[in-house]
RNA sequence: GCGCGAUUAGCUCAGUUGGAUAGAGCGUUGGCCUCCGGAGCCAAAGGUCGGGCGUUCGAGUCGCCCAUCGCGCGCCA
């Protein structure tokens, strides 16, 4: 819909070129939604912007060249005033039948409505939550699988070709310390007295899965060698907890397209082929027996071993054999979204993409901050090491999909998340996701109650919708329509919340006009023109929330 | 010490290439159910956008300095 705008923007900005009256090469136009009703509907500073690169050019006489240019290139078809005002802006009111016309194609692409093209096909991959198969995802996992999410269902909305994928860190340390906390426990289910290792993963977890091993295999691993034992556990116990987030995952509304192995990246060489690569165009060095890459070339503040002195391969190493792997996969981009305490990993892993001959910004890392958990105001303490921390499945369990999803997403990855678990299962206005629920619902109960009544639903095609001549009713269209632009947005952004305010301002709206205004009114023309408007908030909104990953209820 | 991020109303947070009088929810105060779902609506009060300097016609937004908080700075994974 704005595309609109910005052609005949665009047109009038080449007419004036074409009269010399600018004299530098036109800027694509920002167009704008005013705030203010007072200002217009849209509103484009594109004047102001070039009479500031233009020697003596007043932005105001700049803008009513514009403004009447514009005026001239659309010639009363979608524009009902173009005014200058304030320090130079040119606001534009758009004329009953451009709205009619929006109105109409939002209800003709129905479920299609705000698909864009801006990734024109590329290819993005999106890794996300990629937990280590040693415990139950907890909530912070949580608000990445629904970023993860939503941003891979807002890239491929908006065009891109997307994979979501989950790595796997099956390889290293942690999984043998999994493999001696769960022996541990076996050995102490059996009767043996031996000491809990130090730094072993304490949850309750732990000891139901050398419960189902004694039940399984019975004392078998006691008559092994204990450094067997404990690798054939480590095996089965990161395999059952893998599972089990994934049944996790997938009861969230969270598929991935791929599960890459770590280990099995390190079985096929990969971590080899990758030093050689590097070592071959010269960005790395030996130095007191390690193997180094000079990330520092790169903007890095150091440079990062990647073979220790003894031999065995750093966690970087593998990590940077793993997005070699992604590009030659073919992906034009690759979005990863880690946990914010890992941020000082970003300069190391972009300086290892450029190494490898990408761009900067091939890789775009995603940092989420903390999850702090909350009930009635009063927090909820968490700590990993006690083995105390709330897992994504007990949320979940409590609040449900949609009102953690949601939450989840209220608010830019990059800031705290205080997430009240009273807040969130409370079935009122202080809840968000009730009331844009709420919303979508009370449309469906109209259009329920219209067909009770034995008043059919239009044909957008032969309704009246001049007849929506309320300033609210085109409020609701004016907000119809920019959703294209909010996922676009979100998209080349990667900024999913994006999509929760704009639900949030819709909802606000609709309800106001349904306390107000009576769709199922007297005259018969009226009804099925507020009828088809309702159909057409209902698009938008229910896209919005399917684009979430949230559920659009029909009844609540 | 160095780096990254944050700092916007009492609380939790939005704020789209730098634009017009900085917005929302909660909370507070006061109103609204004859009628499509009150899980809702309307109104009021509430701000030195952490502080300072700078760039600009114009700064919450960009740059520098400072303060506070969080995180990261290993041949750890």
């Amino acid at each position: 819909m704005k595309g609109t705008l910005t052609n005949i923007v665009k047109g009038a900005l080449k007419l004036l070129a074409a009269e010399g009256k600018i004299t530098l090469t036109p800027p694509t136009p920002f167009i704008e939604m005013t705030r203010d009703r007072r200002f217009g509907d849209y509103a484009t500073n594109v004047a102001m912007i070039m009479a500031s690169r233009m020697e003596g050019v007043g932005a105001r006489d700049l803008a009513e060249e514009v403004a009447a240019r514009i005026w001239e290139m659309d010639g009363g078809r979608n524009l009902d005033e173009v005014k200058v005002a304030g320090p130079g802006f040119i606001n534009l009111t758009m004329s009953p039948a451009f709205w009619i016309g929006t109105l109409r194609s939002v209800l003709r692409e129905g479920g299609d409505f705000a698909r864009t093209d801006v990734g024109k096909g590329r290819r993005v991959q999106v890794e996300f939550v990629s937990a280590n198969p040693t415990g139950p995802l907890h909530v912070g996992h949580g608000r990445g699988a629904a970023l993860g999410d939503a941003l891979a269902n807002v890239l491929s909305y908006a065009g891109y070709e997307v994979q979501r994928e989950y790595y796997i860190n099956d390889a290293g340390n942690q999984i043998q310390t999994l493999g001696l906390s769960v022996y541990a426990r076996y050995l102490q289910a059996c009767r043996r007295d031996v000491p809990f290792p130090e730094e072993g993963y304490k949850g309750d977890y732990i000891r139901q899965i050398a419960g189902q091993l004694i039940e399984e295999q019975g004392d078998r691993y006691l008559e092994m060698p204990e450094e067997q034992a404990v690798e054939e556990i480590a095996v089965v116990a990161a395999g059952a907890i893998l599972e089990d987030i994934r049944q996790d995952l997938e009861e969230f509304g969270v598929r991935f397209d791929r599960w890459f192995s770590e280990k099995r990246l390190l079985e096929e060489g990969a971590v080899q082929a990758t030093l050689a690569e590097l070592e071959k165009s010269g960005h790395t060095y030996s130095h007191e027996g390690a193997l180094w890459f000079r990330s520092t070339d790169m903007g890095d503040d150091k440079d990062r071993v990647m073979v220790k002195g003894d031999g065995s391969l750093t966690y970087f190493a593998s990590d940077v054999a793993y997005h070699r792997e992604k590009y030659q996969r073919g992906f034009h981009r690759v979005v990863d979204i880690w946990g914010a305490d890992h941020h000082g990993y970003v300069a190391r892993m972009k300086a290892a993409v450029q190494a490898l001959g990408r761009q900067w910004d091939d890789l775009q890392v995603l940092l989420i901050q903390l999850v702090s958990l909350s009930r009635k105001g009063v927090p909820v303490a968490m700590s990993t090491r006690a083995g105390e921390f709330v897992t994504l499945r007990q949320v979940r369990e409590e609040v449900g999909r949609d009102a953690a999803r949601f939450i989840f997403l209220t608010r830019k990855a990059d800031s705290k998340l205080d997430f009240d678990l009273d807040l969130a299962k409370e079935q009122s206005n202080d809840n968000p996701v009730y009331y844009v629920q709420y919303a979508h619902a009370r449309i469906c109960s109209i259009l329920r109650n219209a067909g009770e009544r034995g008043v059919d639903l239009p044909d957008p095609e032969d309704v009246d919708l001049m007849l929506l001549q309320l300033p609210e009713e085109r409020e609701l269209i004016r907000y119809m329509a920019a959703l294209p632009d909010v996922v676009e947005g979100a998209a080349v952004s990667l900024e999913p919340h994006r999509l929760t305010t704009y639900l949030r301002d819709i909802s606000t709206i609709l309800h106001n006009y349904y306390y107000h205004h009576r769709v199922l009114a007297d005259d018969v023309q009226l009804t099925a023109s507020r009828l088809a408007l309702m159909l057409g908030v209902k698009t938008a909104i229910g896209k919005a929330l399917e684009l979430l990953g949230v559920s659009a209820p029909e009844r609540m």
